[in-house]
DNA sequence: TCCTTATTGCAACTGGTTTCCATTACCAAC
DNA sequence: GTTGGTAATGGAAACCAGTTGCAATAAGGA
């Protein structure tokens, strides 16, 4: 068990260097919290995590867990997901350097994306308002391929029927 | 009090022509809603909403509110704020028509922008993905001029430190 | 090993939001 | 103007994610 590699070593380390450095303490429930999150390449809630280490055996109380991520957050090693309707939810940072997103009003698939020209055109803007970046979020709600090929009607949605649509996303 | 010309007017058009498509109710209410909400132009939480009409003597519930807010979203007159922290935060529209928002992790402050090059890049994406966008929301956190000329350190500072600054403002 | 202090789990609590249900208002047909 | 069907409303209760208090436990330096 000790032997084998986890993607959670590093974070392990600057988590534990972390928390030195504020006198707290590395206990094995961080270190099961943080396994988790690097084992997993997606966003969770604090719920999703809890049960995803009930069915891994482990019983940390979810109060153990809304103690412990808003360290995680300040260490750096994870963030909250920002925007519309996805409060509460997180992401870990390592390996997990950028993307952006399409997601789907019809099916709620979400499509990751990176593109560089877009991140061009940010940092002109930026840069014309004297702002220094740190992190983005881009979200662009409409029609999949498949699902615009399933329902060809979809394909010309008036910006009234979006707004319309997306709502039955807000959970 | 027929006679003044309030902010309100078109709004209230639109909003009633939403409500007879779904066969709901132009009342009194929800007229009362409306001329707050587009009277405000400012962000503005369910009970910022809720204090506003008590003193001017409206004794709406705030049911009524909950159930309405969501309403004028549908109708595409308000929208929810997005980003971190602004939970439950709403804005009006009309006379807003497109933006995109830089968000200083210092202030808290909303830099509001368009730019071309931005939509164009994101077009191309979508023709690449065979996504039909129809909506979209950018938001990029960092420092704002004001607060990089007040603290220099934050010009450059890692996305670890950037996270843990925007940990302030969660409420 | 001991001792101090951080950490944890449970349960109680909080604040924002939603639901339930009885009452009231709207509005179209008579 | 009256009536009847249905939507809207208010207040209280329920709900839920997240937080806090407190006693028991565990970490880790002396």
């Amino acid at each position: 068990m000790n032997s084998k590699k986890h993607a959670a070593d590093e974070p392990l380390i600057t988590f534990a260097r972390f928390l030195e450095a504020r006198g707290l303490r590395m206990t094995r429930d961080r270190r099961v919290i943080i396994e988790q999150v690097f084992e997993v390449h997606a966003h969770f809630t604090m719920d999703d995590l809890f049960v995803a280490l009930r069915l891994k055996g482990e019983r940390l109380s979810k109060t153990t867990l809304y103690r412990n991520l808003p360290l995680l957050v300040e260490s750096g090693l994870i963030r909250r997901v920002p925007g519309e309707s996805s409060d509460g939810r997180f992401e870990h940072v390592l390996g997990h350097p950028h993307h952006d997103h399409l997601i789907c009003l019809e099916c709620g698939r979400e499509i990751e994306f990176t593109c560089t020209d877009l991140e061009a055109a940010q940092d002109n803007i930026c840069r014309r308002h004297g702002f220094h970046p740190v992190w983005h979020r881009l979200g662009i709600w409409g029609y999949c391929r498949r699902c615009r090929s399933r329902r060809p009607a979809t394909q010309s949605a008036p910006a009234t029927s979006c707004v319309a649509a997306s709502r039955k996303k807000e959970r």
